[in-house]
RNA sequence: GGAGAGGUCGCAUAGCGGUCUAGUGCGCUUGCUUGGAAAGCAAGUAAGGUGUAACAGCCUUCGAGGGUUCAAAUCCCUCCCUCUCCGCCA
């Protein structure tokens, strides 16, 4: 939620950054009705005012008449405003580009090599960095996910449609003890560095849910939602750990706060029919290894270069080459302020994907949540910032390893960062 | 799922139609006192909105939402949550 006295004063301001997200927001009905609400407002109080001090029983009755009509009229007029003000989305942060979709993203950095495939030394895969020298033996394809898992019996997504219907997965034997090693791996690194370990509900209330601004602008539709409860499956658990300190005041010494939580994850993927079908890299259900971080304001920017440099310390433990992609800000969604993604390479695809994501939602969130601090300097309390970013989103994250460790006699080697996680095994072969 | 108890200012508690502008204790802050500390004494001690140059003022909030009343922490209804016992269960 953007502070209405903040659009009050900078419509023009707003009103652009609405329309680079390529969202539609009626600015000037939200200020007329943030002004009637007002009015109406200070017409009640001064009314209630009275009411209390009369000694009159009968003007006592005719005001509170008058004042229930009112709240009346406030209750419809605050229903509207409430609705525009949420639709509002969080401003871009100056250094974003202005864009329309992904089309315009900028890649800002790229790491390591596309992984080229060099059999000539019998089926040893050079490490990343060097194995530029070869093209591909004649003849020879690297295969994607799904042909590899097939092969290997390391996922089964037609047995998961039976059971499950499209865009489900079954991992099995040893891309079930990758995932686990891939958990280990991440939260070794990460308690490392302070964050707090978390394992959250993946249920959370409409409330919760509707306070992290992913329902605006046809968010909804990409959640499971039971309504009998009202009660949402997360997409990431970024939803169940930012509503954990909802109408909370944190101590300033305790930030930033960060924990890094395992959750699965749940999206309902409407309106992606046709588009990355095959495999598990779209699926409704993944687990997720999510990195989460309140701050104080002046902090929040520093902490996402930090975030984002830890996913690719991550990426880079596991060598997988990988490309940095900053959102323009068509591509940013409702909360974020600043956003990038991290596309790993995948040879079977022959282009790099998104892996990793890590957003400063600066205090769009944590005013909805009402999340504060107190501010020594002002002794004011003031909205955290909050930030999250991806660890390691395990699909995702096996089909890159699947794919770019793959040898031509057609095991897979395992990164050697995981080995001790998984017992010192080298490989994958059948 | 069944039965019962309860949710009040950071914590603990009182209040059960107007005196609540929510009392008291603890905690915390400041001052006095002290060589320093403790104790003692005194004062203060929420959030939000509106408003203001800034104060002031005014309004709201006693789990949430509705209702009764001139007046609600207090009465009524619905919901949420917590605790105890029973049942079921990984």
């Amino acid at each position: 939620m953007i502070d209405i006295k903040f659009i009050r004063q900078n419509k023009e301001k707003v009103e652009r950054a609405i329309k680079n997200k390529g969202i539609k927001v009626d600015v000037d009905r939200l200020l007329k009705k943030d002004e009637e609400r007002r009015e109406l407002l200070t017409e009640i109080e001064q009314k209630r005012s009275e009411q209390k001090k009369t000694a009159d029983r009968e003007k006592a009755k005719r005001l509170k008449n008058e004042i229930s009509v009112s709240k009346k009229l406030l209750s419809e007029t605050e229903t509207e405003f409430n609705a525009l003000l949420s639709n509002v989305p969080n401003l871009p942060a100056e250094d974003v580009k202005v864009g329309k979709d992904e089309s315009e993203n900028e890649i800002i950095k790229t790491v390591g090599e596309k992984t080229k495939f060099d059999f000539s030394a019998k089926g040893r895969r050079r490490s990343i960095a060097l194995a530029t020298e070869r093209e591909p033996a004649s003849g020879w394809k690297p295969q994607d996910h799904l042909a590899i898992g097939e092969r290997l019996d390391l996922i089964d997504v037609k047995r998961a449609a039976k059971t499950s219907g499209a865009r489900f997965g079954y991992l099995k034997n040893e891309a079930v003890l990758i995932q686990f090693a891939l958990v280990r791996l991440a939260l070794d690194i990460l308690t490392k560095e302070k964050f707090k370990p978390m394992i959250p509900p993946v249920i959370v209330t409409g409330d919760s849910m509707k306070a992290m601004g992913y329902l605006e602008h046809g968010g909804e539709e990409e959640t499971y939602h039971f309504e009998k409860d009202d009660i949402y499956f997360v997409g990431t658990s970024e939803q169940s750990i930012g509503p954990m300190h909802q109408n909370e005041i944190l101590n300033a010494k305790d930030l930033p706060l960060r924990y890094v939580s395992y959750s699965t994850c749940f999206r309902r993927e409407a309106g992606s029919y046709g588009k990355d079908v095959k495999g598990i890299l779209r699926v409704h259900q993944f687990d997720k290894v999510e990195m989460f971080c309140f701050t104080k304001p002046e902090d929040s920017d520093q902490e996402h270069q930090y975030l984002l440099s830890l996913e690719e310390k991550l990426m880079q433990l596991l060598e997988i080459p990988y490309q940095v992609v900053k959102m323009c800000t068509g591509d940013l969604g409702n909360p974020a302020a600043r956003k990038f993604d991290i596309e790993a390479w995948m040879p079977g695809q022959n282009q790099y994907r998104e892996t990793h994501s890590t957003s400063n939602c600066t205090d769009f969130q944590a005013r909805r949540l009402n999340i504060k601090y107190r501010n020594e300097k002002t002794g004011q309390n003031e909205f955290v910032h909050t930030l999250n970013g991806t660890a390691f989103a395990m699909g995702r994250t096996i089909i890159a390893i699947l794919e770019n460790y793959q040898q031509k006699d057609g095991s897979i080697k395992i990164p050697s960062v995981l080995e001790p996680y998984l017992g010192g095994a080298k490989e994958i072969r059948r």
